[in-house]
DNA sequence: TCTTGATATGTTATAATATAACCCTTTATC
DNA sequence: GATAAAGGGTTATATTATAACATATCAAGA
């Protein structure tokens, strides 16, 4: 888990460690990561990439659990409000977390090439967003800050 | 025109200035500024707002020119891709520019109670989707940075 | 344990947003 | 005027998202 950015990381483990520690949250946090709520957010950390909810889906209908599209959005819904997953709003599609810590405010690099996000952190009011918002009076309460370009190895294979 | 914010601000003469600046940019571009996407351009201006795209075409047929969907997108990209009107990702939405330079990355201040959508510059490059990008070697494009809050206003009419 | 209220899921139907594809018209250029 | 390029009209359909209601599961208290 963590900060895996655009470089190619060792897969294995990182489901097992986002599976526990959405474990740890939700107990924290007195919630339930019910079966259908815990296999989303499986699907989401073994993809390691942005899905539409109709992925999901289909996903899901695939590993013998056909589902209607309110199972999706209600599951995805729950992960996004619980930090376990982000919404991006420029691909309408949802990503498992890859940040360690709760309560934080990520901006996202989004590959045009290969599609791959990088989530990376965000300092909340800090910025231009945060100076903007100071010189017009503005409270902010979420950021959606999303970058779109290229990724390094796109850029390396098709400079 | 220009950064007009959450101050309630004489609207007259906007519409105006914004239509001008319009045909400015369309010549010099080489681009032609033809009824419908003028008229679009319009209704976004007199609104002062984001709209949606179906609303845009209500506001059409209303006005006398009734029209489907490709009508409406049609002429909002070419706004877009004119840098005359944004779209706000967050809301599935688009605004007319109210920022006077060209080729700008627009940062948007969302007011969650009133609808109201507040404009403000942005540098390139700079702050932390900068940062963020040249730590993964990520190049950017393109950002959408858009702040849901609260505006002036609102706060003072319901603190 | 049994009731009971709260939370979650299953299901149907539909809303809201967006685009593909085709044909015709208008415009710019030769 | 012929021709190519760009824009608009229209139909149909794709994609994304939610409302509404019935049923099931869970957590506690009586
Ligand atoms: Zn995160
Ligand atoms: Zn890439
Ligand atoms: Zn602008
Ligand atoms: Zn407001």
């Amino acid at each position: 888990m963590g900060e895996a950015g655009f470089a190619t990381h060792d897969h294995s483990g990182c489901i097992e460690a986002g599976l526990a520690r959405a474990g740890r949250i939700c107990t924290a946090a007195g919630v339930r990561l019910t079966p259908i709520r815990r296999r989303v957010l499986e699907i989401l950390l073994a993809e390691h990439r942005a899905m539409g909810a109709y992925e999901v889906l289909d996903r899901l209908a695939r590993e013998g659990h056909p589902a209607q599209p309110p199972v999706a959005y209600r599951a995805l819904d729950f992960l996004v409000r619980h930090g376990l997953a982000h919404r991006i709003e420029r691909l309408n599609a949802f990503i498992a977390c890859s940040h360690s810590g709760r309560d934080h405010a990520p901006v996202f690099l989004i590959c045009r090439a290969c599609g791959a996000v990088a989530e990376a952190g965000w300092q909340p009011g800090g910025g231009q967003i945060g100076a903007a918002a100071r010189a017009h009076g503005f409270r902010v309460e979420a950021v959606v800050a999303e970058a779109l370009g290229t990724c390094p190895n796109c850029r390396a294979a098709a400079p």
